[in-house]
DNA sequence: ACAAAAACTGCAAAATCATGCATTAGTAGG
DNA sequence: CCTACTAATGCATGATTTTGCAGTTTTTGT
């Protein structure tokens, strides 16, 4: 009975030496290594506890807590009520599109929805106002709408009365687009009442051009497919120029700003005989 | 001998704290991972019952009271009369997609990737297991891949290093992917070292079977483009079955799920000759 | 309308945190 | 070698946050 009490004694003597190495394995360690290790177990447990940390590092907790706050300022964590925790991955999501001047843009297309009718079939290109005008076609709308950009159709697939064809290729991957000659194939087949095209740059010598040559092309196809043309953007594209042209300002029927239509801005536009919204 | 004793008695209340510890595994929880613990469950659920939570996290309901209250001003939810529901709305945003059971299809893509190389052609087919993986696919690999999945067309977009090519044709808007004769064309010229299929249905008998005809369509053309075939799903869709059959177990290469290759549950697949990974 | 369940309010105990200050260790310069 | 300086750490203190409980109010179902 003695015995095995004693062999007890000597197992938990051995756990004991386990237990002092390992509090104070790290007793010498450098602020540095303490938030590498802090981070790897961060990364491990997706947690960290403040007192855990102390007692592991034989550490105060108060030393333990400015190292968080630290970590915390740097972005590298989030510090919470009694530890920390990763910091949640912001743009992880792909899918969250963030859009500038949105108001702006909400404010064009809105003006740009009396031109849809039951019925049409439409094209539209990319760009962050056309995702807008995505978004704000009514639910009601009975319309078959070609497009080529991923955001744009991801918008219009949640759409219940929209016959919607994605035009495939080749992926501009940071406009979200496909470019090349599978979507000039396709464009140039449609027969389409309506087109919107987004404009990086418009003014009254060049008309519409584009900073991409791929894009430049696929336009070009849009217009020649549609019968109508349609181009909505932010005034601050007016006057401006980019290397590749897409058409001159004839080929235009109708572009959309967030202006009143008698802007004086737009008095060399509306003079060359597009209709201004 | 008294302190033997007193040695055993610490080293007992120690042993004695970790099975405590084990049993109320949630105990030491920080309010951060609880309110992350909660919004999974609602996702996973599409509800939050305040006793269940209470009962789960073994707190008092007063507590989960208070973080619901708190995630409901977030907006991250909305609290109702006995515990809480999705924040409904989310035609605000298309496009962050909720996965469900988002930890299992890691890990079972992730036993996946071991069967990614440099210079292969790859198809995907859609689903969210093979969007989980999509998230996954390591950033330097360089690859061209072929996918008709919106989803995973956006995220594989943020992809440095990988061509890809959208196939295109009329959108199924529930399911975010296209379908039909165009996409058939285009898959059948593709010559693909290896297609990774996501699956609706698989038994002994029919193998492979799908909810849709088009999609059945779709995936019998991608199988055949492809040298190896691999799909992925989670075991309880082992042994069912949907109308539409795609092919039979000896057309598949590989399978995937989140059990263990050696599982009884995969015996019968595992006799068929398929490699289980 | 009434009883039961759920929710809210105020309160107190415990845990955690921020801050100021003293101590220590390491370092650079004379 | 000594001194002054700085960074790091621990401790004391008071503030803040969290949590459960008791009592009250609101909601729900019958």
């Amino acid at each position: 009975m003695i015995l095995q009490f004693l062999w007890l004694f000597l197992i938990s003597n051995k756990i004991f030496d386990i237990f002092v190495m390992n509090f104070n394995f790290y007793k010498n360690m450098l602020k540095a290594e303490r938030h590498k290790y802090i981070m790897t177990k961060l990364i491990e447990d997706q947690k960290v506890v403040t007192t855990d940390l102390a007692l592991a590092l034989d550490l105060s907790e108060d030393t333990i807590r400015r190292d968080l706050n630290e970590l915390d300022s740097k972005k590298l964590l989030e510090k919470v009520y009694g530890g920390a925790v990763q910091v949640k991955e912001k743009s992880d999501n792909v899918f969250d599109i963030a859009i500038v001047a949105e108001e702006q843009k909400k404010k064009i297309v809105t003006k740009a929805l009396s031109l849809l009718h039951d019925d049409q079939v439409i094209i539209m290109s990319g760009g962050s106002t056309n995702l807008v005008f995505a978004k704000l076609i009514p639910a009601d709308l009975k319309a078959t709408i070609y497009t080529y950009s991923l955001p744009i159709a991801m918008q219009l697939s949640q759409h219940p009365n929209i016959d919607l064809i994605f035009i495939g290729g080749k992926m501009q991957k940071n406009a979200m687009v496909t470019i090349g000659m599978d979507v000039i194939q396709v464009v140039s087949k449609i027969k389409a009442d309506i087109c919107f095209i987004g404009a990086s740059s418009i003014n009254i010598k060049q008309g519409l051009t584009e900073v991409g040559y791929e894009i430049s092309i696929v336009k070009k196809a849009m217009i020649e497919a549609s019968d109508r043309v349609v181009s909505m953007f932010a005034s601050n594209k007016l006057n401006t120029k980019m290397p590749h042209g897409v058409c001159d300002l004839t080929q235009l029927d109708t572009i959309v700003t967030e202006l009143d239509p008698e802007d004086e801005r737009l008095d060399e536009y509306r003079k060359s005989g597009v209709f201004i919204l």
